[in-house]
DNA sequence: ACAAAAGTGTTTAGCGTACACCCATGA
DNA sequence: TCATGGGTGTACGCTAAACACTTTTGT
């Protein structure tokens, strides 16, 4: 039976997948590595877990590091064991998924990283298994934002109907019905319509929406359904 | 910027919270500990990943160690990292759900581990963080058997419209109209009814079905709605 | 003949979808 | 005044839920 005795040890990190909405197109925070191997390849923002903190805290002191915030929303994707994936030494992945508002990254932007914005849909080849990372963090994400408000996590405070709904069409590739749409996303009572309007986009301007926080986090788990077909969109 | 040299190294071990329906109520099988520290305290099987494999192949191997079963679902839960976890020395454990044919199980009980099955709603207290991992677990697997027929991998080969609604309605801890279940259930077509009957249970019999299996694969992302009112009983 | 569990159909209400026109404003 | 994007209402079909009686057979 299993003793802790001669057991081999391991490296174990966390890299964290970044992602940003820019208005028009969902977009993956990357950065170029600052070290060997594979210094100078684009890579996702990551680091090794420290001994007085757990998996949670190192990736939250990750993703401050490299964007300056604190209070991002943040999930743990999946844990990457491929005995090679880092060829240097076995190491141990915890990947992350956060969801920022892109504007405050802008504001808080570190230059320790060479760190930049691409869209999802064409972001360059990385370093080890970060590309599978990538696209198990879209496909997570295309699956629980259609059952749960968790777009939201990627606006700004204030934001408007059609803002939010080019964001959900970016996301699942697709396009809604304008009426439907804000007819279900207003009848969940998470949204306050405001009083001004985005006068940037149109000339008749769009009215401003900010969500209920209370109504969020009491109904985050509730399934939503503003997603028609969403089988054949994952 | 950080580099591999002079990083803390620690132990990566994988748990398996294995769920078995034995036709009345869902169960757990764990196992008493060989080994200090907590020797002989209730635990959830474990073991450390080793050089040679990845995770889901320790996973496997660990599910198989203790019950002969090979070809089990199984998926990653969570990654555990707290730095005193395990008080013996910093582990980060990697924990699985598993989910077998419980008959199968007492075909092949291997008598190296000291296992027993509990009853989800009464097992008792755990080593470590073992017992968040299983409420974790079971949200899970409330959560994800809401939306895909994953529950169908507790049942053996053959069982009864009976049978499967005793398990979906202890899982969810609730009762369901038969009327409604087995015509939803029916109308997915994932299910193919044989001509003979269970006749333990009643004097009338029930017929048996399989699961039709093309459909099952082909079809296991798709969204399902066995569960009326799920959000509440998540 | 009776008890115990299996099996089956219909009605209704609410939800989700499809669909088209008016509004406000800046140029 | 016209072009552009924003905003709104209705009709219909389908799905999901509520609900009760008949069948089978062992005792």
């Amino acid at each position: 039976m299993t003793q802790y005795k001669g057991q081999e040890h391991y490296l174990v990190a966390v890299d964290c997948i970044i992602f940003g909405f820019d208005g028009e197109h969902l977009n993956l925070l990357l950065i170029k590595r600052g070290f060997e191997p594979k210094k100078n390849k684009w890579s996702l923002m990551g680091g090794f877990v420290q001994p007085t903190e757990d998996l949670d805290g190192a990736a939250k002191r990750i993703l401050h590091q490299l964007t300056g915030l604190k209070g991002v929303y943040l999930e743990q994707l999946k844990a990457f064991g491929q005995p090679k994936r880092d060829p240097e030494e076995r190491t141990i992945s915890i990947s992350y998924f956060a969801l920022i508002d892109i504007n405050q990254y802008k504001e808080k932007i570190s230059d320790t990283y060479a760190a930049e914005w691409f869209p999802l849909k064409k972001y360059p080849k990385l370093i080890f298994d970060h590309d599978k990372m990538i696209e198990l963090a879209k496909g997570r994400l295309r699956y629980k934002a259609s059952l749960h408000p968790i777009l939201f996590e990627l606006l700004p405070e204030k934001f408007t109907m059609p803002q939010l709904q080019n964001l959900y069409e970016d996301v699942y590739d697709t396009s809604f019905d304008k009426r439907n749409f804000s007819r279900k996303v207003l009848s969940t009572s998470l949204l306050v319509k405001l009083n001004d309007k985005d006068m940037s986009t149109s000339k008749k301007g769009a009215f401003y929406y900010k969500l209920n926080k209370k109504q969020y986090t009491e109904n985050f788990h509730s399934f939503l359904k503003f997603i028609p077909n969403p089988d054949h969109l994952l």
